[in-house]
DNA sequence: TTGATATATTTAAGTATTTCGATAAATAGG
DNA sequence: CCTATTTATCGAAATACTTAAATATATCAA
């Protein structure tokens, strides 16, 4: 509903963008995507030819971007899309066409 | 080139937004469309606080990504949002979603 | 042709980002 | 408690980006 879509700032889809900005990080969200619903860190780590604390500082850009949620289980982490977000980006976007 | 591209791929995205993740571009996006149609380089000089070269170094990483076109009248240029290339974008950050 | 104007390129400095090894922190299972 | 497992943080090197001064190119107007 665009009613409720909260008018996303320049300075948000500046940082949005820059998580966007890179190709592993794509590849994260489409393997998070692929995976239906969550998916854990150490899944992520098989899919991508990263070092582990590589693939953790993109995690960490992606949840600050708030791209991507989390929560805990035991001493893994789940990560989720913001489906959410993704709209009120789209919507900022859909604001710079004329 | 000619048909919809329904598939933008992720190293195109990934330009695009590496292209959006920059406030100063941002603004000259946001000028470009506030113009309504088209901008000059030099009107584009007026609203952002930077040195020309600088201006003009954003509007080429603008124009490789796409996101705007140009043309020359004279010794000025026109700069255009891209508003195909916008949709296209969207597209892509919807097929993030799940 | 000459001088002024509009934009582009080159170069270099400063800053930010990406990557990984080493290591730390948290927790699960024994 | 001890050990293995999972994820996070630190520190440093390599790479990429942003910015502006100097300069180049293109075009207009006289």
């Amino acid at each position: 509903m665009l009613s409720n879509a909260v008018n996303m700032d320049a300075k948000k889809a500046e940082k949005i963008s820059k998580a966007l900005a890179d190709p592993n990080r794509l590849t994260i969200l489409k393997e998070i995507k692929k995976s239906k619903q969550c998916m854990y860190c150490a899944d992520i780590n098989e899919k991508i030819n990263l070092a582990q604390p590589s693939i953790a500082h993109h995690l960490k850009l992606l949840l600050e971007s708030e791209l991507v949620t989390s929560d805990k289980e035991g001493r893994s982490v789940r990560y989720y899309l913001n489906n959410k977000l993704m709209d009120e980006y789209i919507q900022f976007i859909e604001g710079l066409k004329n």
